[in-house]
DNA sequence: AGAGTGCCCTTAACGCTGTTAAGCTGTCAA
DNA sequence: TTGACAGCTTAACAGCGTTAAGGGCACTCT
């Protein structure tokens, strides 16, 4: 018999395969019947394990906080730049790591408390390197907040690793905008070499930072 | 006769109609339906002026951008700070008045040339006062992608003003986040006085620059 | 053994969306 | 007068998130 019973779904499981079905299709493909199709189940199904569409992607977004979490392991050791550096470019491997994680990242809010472990620890090792809670919360967020916006940016131009969107022609671009010499000549900065450029950002946040609040 | 004719739209009068009803219905609400019988028009019509929606949230988006362009005059007498903070605080100021104002805003692309001139007139000024132009694109992008996390993040809690989504409670996220203490107390700072944590931040990024780049 | 109780899923359908095709109406030029 | 073109309408399509209703299976309780 072909009745070979597929184990029942959760949450978990679905949101490893959105996950996966969305480095296919982009966040606009991700319907609630393909990734019901790709777990051989029928839409309404979704209904049973999320309340609606939306408890799916927030599901989503914690699983990727989860992963990045993963992939770097706080070190206990680390200075407080260390820490901010790591993290950050943790981060922004992971969203690059999935066609539109910026915006599902942002566009999400976490399930559960997990992600309030990463946090405690970042907090605490930074008020023991000499911060006050206050200026160790101001000094993450901002550095957070550059990364999303920075990544978001990014994947606008650049949807998947090595490929580009129509109208981001550097030369192309460049040609529109003769008559603002500074503004063409930054279109190659700004669009090339993102590594470099999302390093320099970040560098930038963590000297604020040192210089700010007095920590070297 | 009641046959007193509408004049014929255009691209500016469907985009500033476009925005007035974001502010009432939200990015979810903002159908080609809705806009059209907005304009006393049916929905076909606006793809006369318009290739598809994302032609016509583009252009919210330069539209959006004239407007804060318009509310902030760059005086060329201005410090590289003074510069940077007025940018950013308009930049901010502009997108809160418009319900999911940053969603639209980053998730679309200028039309034309116009924003080219402000960009010109920043980098000018930043170059004059001693960065290298690369450095003025480095710390002019800094801060624009960090005010654009900031206010993603702002309206995703608090999609206009003096409203709250459910979930944001501070006090019920306290009881959840027990047995994290530091990350429970962050939640106060995180999540109120947003004014203030802007401005902060934005004092990190610039204090950076200067740290960074030697420029006082 | 039989009835009942959830769990997990299906089938069918609803209203709405962005978008396209085809055609109508007025204005202006030749 | 004819023709072209701008600017719009009507009608329709496929696909979307979501809901209502119900079916089948695995258990427990009597």
């Amino acid at each position: 018999m072909e009745t070979e019973r597929r184990a029942p779904l959760d949450r978990k499981r679905v949101a490893d395969t959105a996950l996966r079905l969305l480095n296919e299709v982009g966040l606009d493909g991700l319907t609630l019947r393909a990734i019901a199709k790709e777990l051989g189940v029928k839409a309404p199904a979704l209904y049973w394990h999320f309340k609606d569409k939306q408890a799916l992607l927030d599901e989503m977004a914690t699983e990727l906080n989860r992963r990045m979490a993963a992939g770097t392991a706080p070190d206990p050791a680390d200075t407080w730049r260390e820490r901010l550096l790591v993290a950050n470019r943790g981060l922004r491997a992971t969203l690059l790591g999935y066609r539109d994680g910026a915006k599902v990242y942002s566009g999400s809010r976490f399930t559960g408390t997990d992600h309030a472990e990463g946090l405690e620890a970042t907090l605490r090792l930074l008020t023991e390197a000499g911060f006050t809670l206050t200026q160790a919360v101001q000094a993450a967020r901002a550095a957070h907040l550059y990364t999303l916006g920075f990544v978001t940016e990014e994947q606008g131009v650049r949807p998947l690793p090595d490929e580009r969107r129509e109208g981001y022609d550097v030369g192309e671009r460049a040609r529109r905008m003769a008559g603002y010499p500074l503004a063409a000549e930054a279109g190659k900065l700004l669009f090339d070499g993102y590594d470099e450029q999302f390093e320099e950002g970040l560098e930038l946040v963590v000297a604020g930072i040192a210089a700010r609040y007095g920590i070297g």
